[in-house]
DNA sequence: TCTGGGGTCCTAGGACCC
DNA sequence: TCTGGGGTCCTAGGACCC
């Protein structure tokens, strides 16, 4: 069996730890300004049909007496790692797959019902946050399971119960069935997760090509991968900015330009990093997104180099309308010579501040500290 | 209601090579 | 002289995920 920990309002829950005043009222960790969105809302916030992804004009409208907090980044990453530390303790295969989520091995385990509780324990234990756990015989069925008894549960799907449970439900509800492929399923009369399940292959082919339409219905189907990827290498790193208002002054894009381009070799730098792609990305308004990208014969982080091409590109573009986002990235990594050395997981950041009396990688079940 | 920031993977066309 | 097919790289855009 696999697990999915799926840490419950991960943002918000460990912003309460410092914030003890605000549990049960309706919490947001966001971006603020005028183009800002939610990036996790607590429970109470939800009932106002506040949720993550929705523009902080329209929370505040729904929910008035919202309280906003600014992102830190820095904080939850030193929560995540105390989650993660304390699922290396249960399986050597564990994929991460975000701050706040994982999947755990549990195959090794007889009882893996009772391991998943054990966790819920101890990761308790270590961080005074909650979390939910999914178990199935792949990923995917671990990882719906997870979100069905949520906060703070525990859920098992199998081959056995997989159509009755989830087959009613909407086939958006997949993992890789975003809004644009539930619209065309809907419109080959495929509606819910038991609909695809059953769909005819000639259909779904027809509509979704050779490769993505069969993965469909097998996914309709519950099935999935059952071995997990624990190592995983960066592939680019990138920077962007929306600016609070639309933008159509050349200087202030040039400048933009060259501090994200510094900011993207920088982090390369404190990974050990280089690319041979360099991509500028800019949206537009009305909301149009564009890139432009130049590859180079030979990889490199130097701010020189990937600002002189970033600011080509820009001239190159010469948007017309007013640009509301601006971004530069660097794909097509490779590590530093002499061979490809691949990167250190979650370096730490260098203006990281000091942790007062917490020695590094000491372990157990001490609380997250603020 | 009007949409952040950081990623991954896929597709499709054109260039180029064998 | 005119022609096929496969493979790889590059570029641009799109869907999706957390």
């Amino acid at each position: 069996m696999i697990a999915h920990v799926d840490m419950d309002a991960f943002y918000v829950s460990i912003e309460m730890l410092r914030h003890p005043e605000l549990r049960g009222k309706p919490v947001v960790v966001a971006h603020d300004g005028p183009r800002g969105v939610v990036t996790t809302a607590s429970y109470a916030a939800r009932e106002f049909g506040v949720h993550s992804a929705l523009p902080l004009v329209v929370a505040r409208r729904r929910c008035p007496q919202l309280n906003v907090l600014p992102v830190d980044m820095q904080l939850y990453r030193r929560g995540s790692r105390r989650v993660m530390e304390t699922l290396a303790e249960f399986s050597d295969s564990v994929e991460v797959v975000g701050l706040d989520e994982a999947y755990v091995d549990l195959s090794a385990s007889p009882v893996p019902q009772s391991r998943a509780r054990e966790i819920k324990r101890k990761v308790t234990a270590a961080t005074r946050l909650a979390c939910s756990i999914g178990l199935g015989p792949n990923k995917l069925m671990a990882k719906i399971a997870s979100d069905l008894d949520k906060p703070d549960g525990l859920f098992v799907l199998t081959e056995g119960n997989w159509l009755e449970t989830v087959g009613a439900r909407p086939a958006s509800l997949l993992p890789g069935v975003g809004p644009r492929t539930f619209e065309r399923l809907r419109a080959i009369g495929v509606e819910t997760v038991a609909d695809l399940a059953a769909a005819e292959p000639g259909s779904l082919e027809h509509s979704f090509g050779p490769r993505h339409g069969p993965a469909l219905r097998e996914r309709g189907n519950g099935v999935g991968a059952r071995s997990l990827t624990t190592e995983r290498v960066r592939k680019s790193e990138s920077r962007e900015t929306t600016f609070p208002h639309d933008v159509s002054d050349r200087a202030l894009m040039a400048e933009t330009v060259e501090r994200l381009g510094a900011a993207v070799c920088e982090s390369l730098a404190d990974h050990g990093r280089s690319g041979r792609t360099v991509t500028l990305k800019i949206r537009l308004t009305p909301w149009r997104t564009h890139t432009r990208s130049r590859t180079l014969p030979s990889p490199t982080r130097d701010p020189e180099a990937v600002i002189g091409v970033a600011r080509e590109l820009l001239e190159r573009f010469d948007p017309e309308d007013p640009v509301r986002l601006l971004g530069v990235g660097v794909a097509g990594l490779v590590g530093d010579a002499p061979d490809d050395v691949p990167e250190t997981h979650d370096a730490p950041a260098r203006d990281a501040p000091a942790r007062e009396g917490a020695p590094a990688g000491a372990s157990g079940a001490r609380q997250l500290s603020l």
